[in-house]
DNA sequence: CCGAAAGCGATACGATCGTATTGGAATAAG
DNA sequence: CTTATTCCAATACGATCGTATCGCTTTCGG
Protein backbone atom coordinates (compact mmCIF):
# COMPACT_ATOMS: atom_id res chain seq x y z
CA UNK A 1 0.00 0.00 0.00
CA UNK A 2 1.06 3.44 -1.07
CA UNK A 3 1.82 6.81 0.76
CA UNK A 4 -0.94 7.33 3.69
CA UNK A 5 -1.22 10.79 5.98
CA UNK A 6 -2.97 11.12 8.97
CA UNK A 7 -6.91 12.39 8.00
CA UNK A 8 -7.73 12.88 11.59
CA UNK A 9 -5.29 15.08 12.41
CA UNK A 10 -5.45 17.23 9.01
CA UNK A 11 -9.21 17.19 9.22
CA UNK A 12 -8.58 18.86 12.72
CA UNK A 13 -6.23 21.35 11.43
CA UNK A 14 -8.57 22.59 8.47
CA UNK A 15 -11.63 22.90 11.35
CA UNK A 16 -9.56 25.32 13.47
CA UNK A 17 -8.59 27.25 9.94
CA UNK A 18 -12.44 27.19 9.15
CA UNK A 19 -13.18 28.76 12.61
CA UNK A 20 -10.14 31.29 12.50
CA UNK A 21 -11.91 32.84 9.39
CA UNK A 22 -15.71 31.99 10.29
CA UNK A 23 -14.46 34.45 13.19
CA UNK A 24 -12.84 36.94 10.88
CA UNK A 25 -15.44 37.34 7.87
CA UNK A 26 -18.49 35.55 9.09
CA UNK A 27 -20.06 32.37 7.71
CA UNK A 28 -20.12 32.07 4.39
CA UNK A 29 -17.17 34.20 4.18
CA UNK A 30 -14.84 31.66 4.29
CA UNK A 31 -13.70 29.99 1.17
CA UNK A 32 -12.01 26.52 0.72
CA UNK A 33 -8.66 28.75 -1.48
CA UNK A 34 -8.67 30.95 2.11
CA UNK A 35 -9.27 27.59 4.47
CA UNK A 36 -6.47 25.42 2.59
CA UNK A 37 -4.19 28.79 3.05
CA UNK A 38 -4.94 29.34 6.69
CA UNK A 39 -4.44 25.09 7.37
CA UNK A 40 -1.14 25.63 5.63
CA UNK A 41 -1.80 22.59 2.57
CA UNK A 42 -2.74 22.83 -0.82
CA UNK A 43 -6.54 23.58 -2.12
CA UNK A 44 -6.19 19.93 -3.40
CA UNK A 45 -5.39 18.23 0.16
CA UNK A 46 -8.55 20.04 1.71
CA UNK A 47 -10.94 18.43 -1.33
CA UNK A 48 -9.15 15.20 -0.66
CA UNK A 49 -10.42 15.60 3.27
CA UNK A 50 -13.47 16.20 2.19
CA UNK A 51 -15.83 15.83 -0.34
CA UNK A 52 -17.57 19.22 -0.91
CA UNK A 53 -17.33 22.60 1.15
CA UNK A 54 -20.83 21.56 3.09
CA UNK A 55 -18.88 18.49 4.52
CA UNK A 56 -15.98 20.66 5.78
CA UNK A 57 -18.39 22.94 7.33
CA UNK A 58 -20.31 20.15 9.15
CA UNK A 59 -17.05 18.58 10.73
CA UNK A 60 -16.23 22.18 11.20
CA UNK A 61 -19.90 22.90 13.34
CA UNK A 62 -18.70 19.28 14.95
CA UNK A 63 -15.54 20.29 16.03
CA UNK A 64 -16.50 23.41 17.91
CA UNK A 65 -19.57 21.76 19.57
CA UNK A 66 -17.48 19.10 20.94
CA UNK A 67 -14.53 21.20 21.86
CA UNK A 68 -16.88 23.78 23.82
CA UNK A 69 -19.28 21.02 25.91
CA UNK A 70 -15.49 18.92 26.54
CA UNK A 71 -14.34 22.21 28.59
CA UNK A 72 -18.17 22.46 30.12
CA UNK A 73 -16.83 18.75 31.19
CA UNK A 74 -13.51 19.80 31.55
CA UNK A 75 -14.37 22.51 34.14
CA UNK A 76 -16.67 20.68 36.31
CA UNK A 77 -14.24 17.64 36.75
CA UNK A 78 -11.37 19.77 37.50
CA UNK A 79 -13.93 21.11 40.66
CA UNK A 80 -15.47 18.27 41.74
CA UNK A 81 -15.78 18.78 45.56
CA UNK A 82 -17.51 22.24 45.64
CA UNK A 83 -21.27 22.77 46.37
CA UNK A 84 -23.67 22.20 43.38
CA UNK A 85 -24.24 25.97 43.66
CA UNK A 86 -20.49 27.48 42.37
CA UNK A 87 -20.42 23.96 39.66
CA UNK A 88 -23.92 25.39 38.41
CA UNK A 89 -21.65 29.40 38.51
CA UNK A 90 -19.21 27.40 36.59
CA UNK A 91 -20.84 25.67 34.38
CA UNK A 92 -22.69 28.68 33.45
CA UNK A 93 -19.77 30.85 32.61
CA UNK A 94 -18.01 28.36 30.57
CA UNK A 95 -21.27 28.15 28.05
CA UNK A 96 -22.28 31.82 28.08
CA UNK A 97 -18.52 32.33 26.41
CA UNK A 98 -18.29 36.03 27.82
CA UNK A 99 -14.71 35.88 28.49
CA UNK A 100 -12.28 37.96 26.20
CA UNK A 101 -10.17 34.96 25.37
CA UNK A 102 -13.76 32.76 23.77
CA UNK A 103 -14.60 35.66 22.28
CA UNK A 104 -13.61 34.42 18.90
CA UNK A 105 -15.31 30.64 19.63
CA UNK A 106 -18.58 32.57 20.47
CA UNK A 107 -18.38 34.56 17.27
CA UNK A 108 -18.08 30.81 15.52
CA UNK A 109 -20.90 29.19 17.31
CA UNK A 110 -23.09 32.33 16.72
CA UNK A 111 -22.12 31.99 12.56
CA UNK A 112 -22.90 28.33 12.57
CA UNK A 113 -26.39 29.17 14.64
CA UNK A 114 -27.74 31.56 11.88
CA UNK A 115 -26.84 29.14 9.18
CA UNK A 116 -28.26 26.81 10.32
CA UNK A 117 -32.10 28.82 10.77
CA UNK A 118 -32.11 27.65 7.43
CA UNK A 119 -29.43 24.45 6.61
CA UNK A 120 -30.63 21.62 8.10
CA UNK A 121 -27.94 19.63 7.44
CA UNK A 122 -25.85 22.38 9.96
CA UNK A 123 -28.65 21.88 12.92
CA UNK A 124 -28.48 18.62 13.46
CA UNK A 125 -24.94 18.67 15.05
CA UNK A 126 -25.72 21.66 16.78
CA UNK A 127 -28.78 20.43 18.12
CA UNK A 128 -27.24 17.37 19.60
CA UNK A 129 -24.36 20.07 21.35
CA UNK A 130 -27.29 22.27 22.62
CA UNK A 131 -29.45 18.80 24.19
CA UNK A 132 -25.71 17.48 25.61
CA UNK A 133 -25.27 21.14 27.81
CA UNK A 134 -28.80 21.40 29.10
CA UNK A 135 -28.75 17.73 29.90
CA UNK A 136 -25.71 18.84 31.84
CA UNK A 137 -26.81 21.95 33.39
CA UNK A 138 -30.59 20.07 34.32
CA UNK A 139 -28.09 17.28 35.80
CA UNK A 140 -26.26 20.11 38.29
CA UNK A 141 -29.77 21.39 39.40
CA UNK A 142 -30.92 17.87 40.26
CA UNK A 143 -27.58 17.72 42.04
CA UNK A 144 -28.35 21.05 43.71
CA UNK A 145 -31.91 20.37 44.84
CA UNK A 146 -30.66 16.85 46.30
CA UNK A 147 -28.17 18.74 48.44
CA UNK A 148 -30.17 21.73 48.88
CA UNK A 149 -33.14 21.91 51.64
CA UNK A 150 -35.72 19.51 52.26
CA UNK A 151 -38.47 22.06 52.39
CA UNK A 152 -42.02 20.74 51.12
CA UNK A 153 -43.74 23.92 51.51
CA UNK A 154 -42.88 25.45 47.63
CA UNK A 155 -43.05 23.27 44.59
CA UNK A 156 -39.61 21.64 43.71
CA UNK A 157 -38.90 23.02 40.38
CA UNK A 158 -38.31 21.04 37.28
CA UNK A 159 -34.57 20.49 36.38
CA UNK A 160 -35.25 20.91 32.88
CA UNK A 161 -37.14 23.54 32.72
CA UNK A 162 -34.00 25.45 34.97
CA UNK A 163 -31.74 24.40 32.45
CA UNK A 164 -33.49 25.02 29.23
CA UNK A 165 -34.08 28.64 31.11
CA UNK A 166 -30.62 28.85 31.84
CA UNK A 167 -28.64 27.97 28.55
CA UNK A 168 -31.05 30.38 26.51
CA UNK A 169 -30.35 32.88 28.93
CA UNK A 170 -27.02 32.26 28.35
CA UNK A 171 -27.06 32.09 24.73
CA UNK A 172 -28.89 35.20 24.90
CA UNK A 173 -26.50 36.90 26.84
CA UNK A 174 -23.30 36.43 24.43
CA UNK A 175 -25.01 37.18 21.50
CA UNK A 176 -25.72 40.77 23.30
CA UNK A 177 -22.59 40.69 23.99
CA UNK A 178 -20.87 40.03 20.56
CA UNK A 179 -23.52 42.62 19.34
CA UNK A 180 -22.16 45.09 21.92
CA UNK A 181 -25.29 45.88 23.56
CA UNK A 182 -23.97 44.43 26.70
CA UNK A 183 -20.49 44.64 27.96
CA UNK A 184 -19.08 41.53 29.46
CA UNK A 185 -19.44 42.48 32.64
CA UNK A 186 -23.23 43.36 32.57
CA UNK A 187 -23.72 39.98 30.96
CA UNK A 188 -22.05 38.30 34.05
CA UNK A 189 -23.95 40.16 36.27
CA UNK A 190 -27.13 39.13 35.33
CA UNK A 191 -26.54 35.74 34.67
CA UNK A 192 -24.81 35.50 38.43
CA UNK A 193 -28.37 37.24 39.58
CA UNK A 194 -30.31 34.84 37.78
CA UNK A 195 -28.21 31.69 39.54
CA UNK A 196 -28.82 33.86 42.74
CA UNK A 197 -32.43 33.45 42.20
CA UNK A 198 -32.37 29.84 41.20
CA UNK A 199 -30.26 29.05 44.00
CA UNK A 200 -32.70 30.65 46.46
CA UNK A 201 -35.54 28.48 44.65
CA UNK A 202 -34.14 25.77 45.28
CA UNK A 203 -34.30 26.09 49.03
CA UNK A 204 -33.74 28.67 51.61
CA UNK A 205 -32.05 27.32 54.18
CA UNK A 206 -28.55 26.91 52.80
CA UNK A 207 -25.43 28.13 54.35
CA UNK B 1 -36.95 68.90 -14.46
CA UNK B 2 -37.55 65.39 -15.62
CA UNK B 3 -39.01 61.52 -14.67
CA UNK B 4 -38.93 61.20 -10.74
CA UNK B 5 -39.83 58.22 -8.87
CA UNK B 6 -40.74 57.44 -5.19
CA UNK B 7 -37.33 56.33 -3.80
CA UNK B 8 -38.74 55.71 -0.76
CA UNK B 9 -41.46 53.49 -1.14
CA UNK B 10 -39.17 51.51 -3.47
CA UNK B 11 -36.17 51.32 -0.90
CA UNK B 12 -39.02 49.79 1.61
CA UNK B 13 -39.82 47.02 -1.73
CA UNK B 14 -36.55 46.20 -2.16
CA UNK B 15 -36.04 45.59 1.87
CA UNK B 16 -38.79 43.46 1.97
CA UNK B 17 -37.35 41.02 -0.49
CA UNK B 18 -33.96 41.42 1.02
CA UNK B 19 -36.21 40.23 3.81
CA UNK B 20 -37.93 37.17 2.24
CA UNK B 21 -34.42 36.34 0.37
CA UNK B 22 -32.34 36.04 4.12
CA UNK B 23 -35.11 33.79 5.52
CA UNK B 24 -34.94 31.48 2.66
CA UNK B 25 -30.77 31.23 1.96
CA UNK B 26 -29.47 32.66 4.79
CA UNK B 27 -27.49 36.06 5.37
CA UNK B 28 -24.86 36.56 2.51
CA UNK B 29 -27.09 34.40 0.09
CA UNK B 30 -29.14 37.54 -0.92
CA UNK B 31 -27.58 38.58 -4.43
CA UNK B 32 -28.41 42.19 -6.18
CA UNK B 33 -29.87 40.12 -8.51
CA UNK B 34 -31.90 38.05 -6.88
CA UNK B 35 -33.24 41.17 -5.03
CA UNK B 36 -33.88 42.79 -8.32
CA UNK B 37 -35.78 40.21 -9.20
CA UNK B 38 -37.99 39.35 -5.82
CA UNK B 39 -38.95 43.25 -5.83
CA UNK B 40 -39.71 42.95 -9.99
CA UNK B 41 -37.64 45.76 -10.81
CA UNK B 42 -34.32 45.19 -12.63
CA UNK B 43 -31.04 45.41 -11.35
CA UNK B 44 -30.10 49.10 -12.08
CA UNK B 45 -32.85 50.20 -10.24
CA UNK B 46 -31.78 49.08 -7.55
CA UNK B 47 -28.51 50.42 -8.16
CA UNK B 48 -29.50 53.55 -8.30
CA UNK B 49 -31.88 53.34 -4.85
CA UNK B 50 -28.34 52.05 -3.18
CA UNK B 51 -24.92 52.49 -3.69
CA UNK B 52 -23.67 49.33 -3.06
CA UNK B 53 -24.91 45.83 -1.35
CA UNK B 54 -23.58 47.19 2.30
CA UNK B 55 -26.07 50.56 1.94
CA UNK B 56 -29.19 48.11 0.98
CA UNK B 57 -28.49 45.45 3.63
CA UNK B 58 -27.88 48.60 6.05
CA UNK B 59 -31.43 50.10 4.77
CA UNK B 60 -33.02 46.51 5.19
CA UNK B 61 -31.68 45.58 8.94
CA UNK B 62 -32.77 48.74 10.10
CA UNK B 63 -36.54 48.42 8.13
CA UNK B 64 -36.57 45.39 10.41
CA UNK B 65 -35.84 46.96 13.07
CA UNK B 66 -38.05 49.86 13.10
CA UNK B 67 -40.93 46.97 12.20
CA UNK B 68 -40.14 44.81 15.20
CA UNK B 69 -40.30 47.50 18.12
CA UNK B 70 -43.10 49.15 16.00
CA UNK B 71 -45.11 45.99 16.23
CA UNK B 72 -44.28 45.92 19.95
CA UNK B 73 -44.76 49.37 20.69
CA UNK B 74 -48.70 48.72 18.45
CA UNK B 75 -49.15 45.45 20.61
CA UNK B 76 -48.82 48.09 24.08
CA UNK B 77 -50.91 50.79 22.91
CA UNK B 78 -53.52 48.28 21.63
CA UNK B 79 -53.99 47.12 25.53
CA UNK B 80 -53.24 50.36 27.62
CA UNK B 81 -55.99 49.34 30.42
CA UNK B 82 -54.63 46.21 31.20
CA UNK B 83 -52.11 45.67 34.57
CA UNK B 84 -48.82 46.36 34.35
CA UNK B 85 -47.93 42.21 34.04
CA UNK B 86 -50.08 41.46 31.30
CA UNK B 87 -48.49 44.31 29.53
CA UNK B 88 -44.94 42.80 30.06
CA UNK B 89 -45.69 39.41 28.96
CA UNK B 90 -47.65 40.56 25.88
CA UNK B 91 -44.33 42.69 25.51
CA UNK B 92 -41.69 39.43 26.17
CA UNK B 93 -43.99 37.53 23.24
CA UNK B 94 -43.93 39.87 20.97
CA UNK B 95 -40.70 40.26 20.92
CA UNK B 96 -39.52 36.72 21.32
CA UNK B 97 -41.14 36.02 17.77
CA UNK B 98 -42.53 32.74 19.06
CA UNK B 99 -45.45 32.21 17.00
CA UNK B 100 -45.42 30.78 13.34
CA UNK B 101 -46.48 33.76 11.33
CA UNK B 102 -43.24 35.39 12.93
CA UNK B 103 -40.94 32.65 12.36
CA UNK B 104 -39.81 34.74 8.85
CA UNK B 105 -38.96 37.92 10.91
CA UNK B 106 -37.05 35.82 13.50
CA UNK B 107 -34.82 34.01 11.03
CA UNK B 108 -34.06 37.46 9.35
CA UNK B 109 -33.33 39.03 12.67
CA UNK B 110 -30.74 36.00 13.21
CA UNK B 111 -29.40 36.16 10.10
CA UNK B 112 -28.45 39.77 10.72
CA UNK B 113 -27.15 39.78 14.03
CA UNK B 114 -24.56 36.92 12.83
CA UNK B 115 -23.41 39.37 10.20
CA UNK B 116 -23.13 42.12 12.68
CA UNK B 117 -21.10 40.31 15.22
CA UNK B 118 -18.20 40.52 12.36
CA UNK B 119 -19.45 43.87 10.39
CA UNK B 120 -19.19 46.96 12.48
CA UNK B 121 -21.62 49.50 10.01
CA UNK B 122 -24.54 46.87 10.97
CA UNK B 123 -24.01 46.26 14.86
CA UNK B 124 -24.78 50.22 14.80
CA UNK B 125 -28.57 49.69 13.64
CA UNK B 126 -29.10 46.61 15.82
CA UNK B 127 -27.79 47.96 18.98
CA UNK B 128 -30.57 50.49 18.85
CA UNK B 129 -33.33 48.85 18.06
CA UNK B 130 -31.81 46.37 21.60
CA UNK B 131 -31.73 49.08 23.53
CA UNK B 132 -35.29 50.59 22.32
CA UNK B 133 -36.59 46.99 23.28
CA UNK B 134 -34.56 46.95 26.37
CA UNK B 135 -35.53 50.56 27.52
CA UNK B 136 -39.67 49.78 26.58
CA UNK B 137 -39.26 46.39 29.06
CA UNK B 138 -37.82 48.60 31.89
CA UNK B 139 -40.17 51.47 31.58
CA UNK B 140 -42.95 48.56 32.00
CA UNK B 141 -41.20 46.96 34.84
CA UNK B 142 -40.90 50.27 36.51
CA UNK B 143 -45.21 50.47 36.28
CA UNK B 144 -45.31 47.31 37.61
CA UNK B 145 -43.11 48.02 40.43
CA UNK B 146 -44.99 51.48 40.90
CA UNK B 147 -47.94 50.07 40.60
CA UNK B 148 -47.45 46.54 42.51
CA UNK B 149 -46.69 46.63 46.80
CA UNK B 150 -44.79 49.05 48.29
CA UNK B 151 -43.45 46.22 50.38
CA UNK B 152 -40.41 47.25 51.88
CA UNK B 153 -38.39 44.50 53.19
CA UNK B 154 -37.25 42.69 49.88
CA UNK B 155 -34.43 44.73 48.22
CA UNK B 156 -36.36 46.38 44.59
CA UNK B 157 -35.29 44.94 41.38
CA UNK B 158 -33.54 47.28 38.97
CA UNK B 159 -35.84 47.62 35.96
CA UNK B 160 -33.10 48.23 33.41
CA UNK B 161 -31.18 44.81 35.11
CA UNK B 162 -34.70 42.96 34.81
CA UNK B 163 -35.55 44.35 30.96
CA UNK B 164 -31.64 42.86 30.15
CA UNK B 165 -32.48 39.60 31.60
CA UNK B 166 -35.61 39.49 29.85
CA UNK B 167 -34.46 40.50 26.45
CA UNK B 168 -31.71 38.42 26.71
CA UNK B 169 -33.90 35.34 27.61
CA UNK B 170 -36.27 35.91 24.93
CA UNK B 171 -33.42 36.20 22.33
CA UNK B 172 -32.28 33.06 23.45
CA UNK B 173 -35.21 30.84 23.37
CA UNK B 174 -36.38 32.87 19.89
CA UNK B 175 -33.33 31.15 19.05
CA UNK B 176 -33.47 27.90 20.02
CA UNK B 177 -36.52 27.85 18.25
CA UNK B 178 -35.24 28.26 14.98
CA UNK B 179 -32.62 25.53 15.57
CA UNK B 180 -35.35 23.46 16.70
CA UNK B 181 -33.59 22.67 19.93
CA UNK B 182 -36.71 23.89 21.41
CA UNK B 183 -40.61 23.75 20.56
CA UNK B 184 -42.31 27.05 20.67
CA UNK B 185 -44.35 25.99 23.02
CA UNK B 186 -41.64 24.62 25.58
CA UNK B 187 -39.88 28.29 24.58
CA UNK B 188 -43.23 29.99 25.90
CA UNK B 189 -43.62 27.95 28.73
CA UNK B 190 -40.02 28.72 29.85
CA UNK B 191 -40.51 32.84 29.42
CA UNK B 192 -44.08 32.73 30.95
CA UNK B 193 -42.04 31.00 33.83
CA UNK B 194 -39.47 33.44 33.92
CA UNK B 195 -42.31 36.19 33.66
CA UNK B 196 -44.47 35.03 36.50
CA UNK B 197 -41.04 34.70 38.79
CA UNK B 198 -40.05 38.38 38.13
CA UNK B 199 -43.94 39.53 38.87
CA UNK B 200 -43.92 37.78 42.20
CA UNK B 201 -40.37 39.30 43.07
CA UNK B 202 -42.19 42.06 42.55
CA UNK B 203 -44.41 42.22 45.34
CA UNK B 204 -46.36 39.29 46.80
CA UNK B 205 -48.86 41.66 47.63
CA UNK B 206 -50.77 41.50 44.48
CA UNK B 207 -54.25 40.14 42.85
C1' DC C 1 14.28 -2.94 -6.43
C1' DC C 2 10.15 -1.81 -8.54
C1' DG C 3 5.73 -1.00 -10.18
C1' DA C 4 1.00 -0.15 -8.30
C1' DA C 5 -1.43 2.98 -5.76
C1' DA C 6 -2.46 6.93 -3.14
C1' DG C 7 -1.53 11.93 -2.19
C1' DC C 8 -0.88 16.38 -3.67
C1' DG C 9 -0.01 20.73 -6.03
C1' DA C 10 -1.30 23.21 -10.07
C1' DT C 11 -4.41 24.42 -13.17
C1' DA C 12 -8.71 24.61 -15.76
C1' DC C 13 -13.68 25.48 -15.94
C1' DG C 14 -18.16 27.23 -15.56
C1' DA C 15 -21.04 29.84 -12.66
C1' DT C 16 -22.08 33.74 -10.07
C1' DC C 17 -20.90 37.62 -7.65
C1' DG C 18 -20.77 43.15 -7.10
C1' DT C 19 -20.06 46.95 -9.77
C1' DA C 20 -19.37 50.04 -13.84
C1' DT C 21 -20.90 51.58 -18.24
C1' DT C 22 -23.89 52.86 -21.87
C1' DG C 23 -27.55 53.98 -25.04
C1' DG C 24 -32.10 55.04 -25.31
C1' DA C 25 -36.90 55.89 -23.16
C1' DA C 26 -39.49 58.99 -20.32
C1' DT C 27 -40.63 63.51 -18.53
C1' DA C 28 -41.09 68.29 -17.14
C1' DA C 29 -39.48 73.14 -17.85
C1' DG C 30 -39.05 76.83 -21.34
C1' DC D 1 -42.13 71.29 -29.77
C1' DT D 2 -37.59 71.36 -28.09
C1' DT D 3 -34.30 70.20 -25.04
C1' DA D 4 -32.03 69.18 -20.99
C1' DT D 5 -32.17 66.00 -17.42
C1' DT D 6 -33.37 61.91 -14.93
C1' DC D 7 -34.12 57.16 -15.00
C1' DC D 8 -33.50 52.41 -16.18
C1' DA D 9 -32.67 48.06 -18.61
C1' DA D 10 -29.12 45.61 -20.65
C1' DT D 11 -24.70 44.41 -20.92
C1' DA D 12 -19.79 44.21 -19.97
C1' DC D 13 -16.07 43.33 -16.75
C1' DG D 14 -13.00 41.53 -13.48
C1' DA D 15 -12.80 38.88 -9.41
C1' DT D 16 -13.78 34.91 -6.84
C1' DC D 17 -16.25 31.01 -5.88
C1' DG D 18 -16.69 25.48 -5.64
C1' DT D 19 -15.39 21.74 -8.14
C1' DA D 20 -13.07 18.68 -11.57
C1' DT D 21 -9.01 17.10 -13.77
C1' DC D 22 -4.34 15.90 -14.55
C1' DG D 23 0.56 14.87 -14.03
C1' DC D 24 4.26 14.37 -10.74
C1' DT D 25 5.97 12.78 -6.34
C1' DT D 26 6.03 9.67 -2.64
C1' DT D 27 5.58 5.35 -0.46
C1' DC D 28 5.12 0.53 0.66
C1' DG D 29 3.97 -4.54 -0.54
C1' DG D 30 6.08 -7.97 -3.27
Amino acid sequence: MPKQVDYESRRRRIAEAVCLLADEHGPEGVSMRDVAARAQVSLGAVQRCFRSKGEMLLFAVEYVGDRVTERVRARLAASPAQSAATALGHAADEIALLREEHRAEARIWLAFVAQAAVSEPLAGPLRTSYAALQNLLARLVTEAIGSGSADEGATPPDPQHEARTLLALADGLTTHVLLGHLTAEEAEEVLHAHLAGLWERLGAARR
